[in-house]
RNA sequence: CGGGGUGUAGCUCAGCCUGGUAGAGCGCUAGCUUUGGGAGCUAGAAGCCGGAGGUUCGAAUCCUCUCGCCCCGACCA
């Protein structure tokens, strides 16, 4: 049996102070529970456990683009300068891209965005309406070379997003697509745990209505936003057809006020009739979805053959989600003075099992028994399993924020029973072993 | 990119003003005692004081330049 899941072994560096660096909670809490380190300016290395939650993070999202039917392709972190030339990007985009020269002096950068690259894909292998609509997307590594990142791993330079990018051949095509997006991000935050409120954006010189930001409200926001507090209540529908009419669930949510300080009129009727049930706080930018029309397919000739034979320049759009922003977003959302609280859904473990008292033959007995048998039933268990005092170990497993603890003291054991622990509640009470067991599913 | 701040042990920081060759707490190592909310005692290891120049008999300390990092503002998943 592998024995990484022992805290004796498992790479967590955790820290008890805070380091000087980090300002924000999120930034804070997780170099203290040892998920990060900073390499450079807006650059993080990722350590075990907070690896852990970038993955469970990104499967999610994964399972959810695929639910909505996308289908998954991994585009170039370096790209040629030509295809930025070809629309235009290459003078427009200024010194957030990082640009390369190569050992043939040939003009390189390291993408901060793939319209560009999967345009290309597009045009040179789907030729006709018939292979209409695709949905392409990666989850890849993007680099924006930002004047002044900030706020760890919430804005960094370097930065794993998940980018999809649409293709359709009218305005009723894309707008479907744009819908199974954006039900597909209400899905996505919903089983991170989060609530997410879409609002409208800014769509730029492309104008209409198929913008929005997907925000999580937390103090430290970057944004301020104002939403009517309906949308607070709002619930995701667990069951979604993709393949039928979604307008009218979309309509649904975004039929109620929700806008960023940038879009925000405190003095239009539609903001002064709702005044009582305005909410105004601090938002963050999760997600963003967005048509653009033929914005690219247009400059760089992805035509496809319409029924006609006629010739039809495809009409895209692209939808974001910051996937290593959501882990700072989610401590923003889900913490207390102790800790991180992660919802089960992306918590690095289920349970962290504590012997209070290593050496003792007993409860060293029973700790084992409880994470073998844990390991067995497949549940994710991180067992502490060193010689450190009572007040570490729960110091520690309350900083990390695994949403069980099981705690094995030689008092308890010799009655018989364990402690579970619920870390959001606080709540803890005294069970038998195997009621234990079976609460936490083994 | 403008403004401000800061670099001294793994972490948090003192020392700098008033130059004399490096300290504390936590962490780490070993031992003893402790053991249900970040223990106590003892003994240790650990720093080219961010880098380069300069002033001086002598620089962590003064001067110049440089690099890193943080904060506020303008920009962004």
């Amino acid at each position: 049996m592998r024995n990484f899941m022992r805290r004796s072994v498992f790479f967590l560096p955790t820290l008890k102070e805070n380091p000087a660096e980090a300002q924000i909670v999120s930034h804070r809490l997780m170099l203290r529970a040892g998920m990060i380190r900073q390499h450079a300016a807006g650059i993080y290395n990722w350590l075990p456990l907070g690896l852990r939650v970038l993955r469970k993070v990104e499967r999610i999202v994964r399972e959810e683009q695929d639910a909505a039917g996308a289908q998954e392709i991994l585009m170039p972190t370096v790209q040629s300068a030509e295809l930025w030339r070809e629309s235009g990007r290459y003078e427009d985009y200024g010194k957030e891209m990082l640009r390369i020269t190569d050992r043939h002096e040939r003009d390189m950068l390291y993408g901060p965005t793939h319209e560009e690259v999967v345009t290309d894909i597009f045009r040179q292998n789907i030729k006709t309406y018939r292979d209409l609509p695709k949905m392409l997307y990666q989850i890849h590594w993007k680099f924006r070379d930002e004047v002044r990142p900030r706020f760890g791993v919430m804005r960094g330079r370097e930065f794993l997003m998940k980018d999809n990018y649409s293709f359709d051949l009218d305005f009723a095509g894309a707008r479907r697509s744009y819908n199974r997006m954006f039900v597909a991000y209400l899905r996505t935050f919903a089983r991170l745990g989060l609530k997410a409120i879409p609002m409208r954006a800014d769509a730029g010189p492309i104008g209409g209505d198929l913008s929005h930001e997907f925000i999580i409200l937390a103090e430290t926001g970057e944004s301020g936003v104002f939403c009517h507090k309906g949308l607070l209540e709002m619930t995701v529908p667990s069951n979604v057809d993709y393949e039928g009419d979604l307008q009218l669930l979309v309509d649904e949510w975004t039929s109620l006020y929700a806008a960023t300080d940038e879009k925000h009129d405190p003095g239009s009727a539609e903001v002064t009739e709702i005044a009582d049930e305005l909410v105004s706080a601090r938002g963050i930018e999760i997600g963003h979805i967005f048509y653009f029309g033929t914005k690219y397919s247009k400059a760089m000739n992805a035509v496809v053959t319409g029924p006609g034979g006629e010739p039809v320049t495809v009409e895209m759009g692209s939808y974001g989600i910051g996937v290593s922003r959501l882990v700072g977003g989610i401590i923003e959302a889900s913490h207390d003075d102790a800790g991180i609280i992660w919802p089960e859904s992306v918590a690095p473990f289920k349970v962290g099992l504590i012997n209070l008292k290593v050496g003792d033959a007993t409860t060293d007995r029973m700790s084992e028994a409880l994470y073998i048998t844990l390991r067995k039933a497949g549940v994710e268990v991180l067992y502490d399993d060193r010689d450190e005092r009572a007040g570490a170990k729960f110091a520690d497993m309350d900083l990390i924020g695994l949403p069980w603890q099981l705690i094995v003291g030689p008092k308890g054991v010799a009655r018989g029973v364990v402690e579970l622990k619920n870390r959001a509640t606080g709540q803890r009470e005294e069970i038998s072993v195997d009621a234990a067991l079976s609460r936490l599913g083994a």
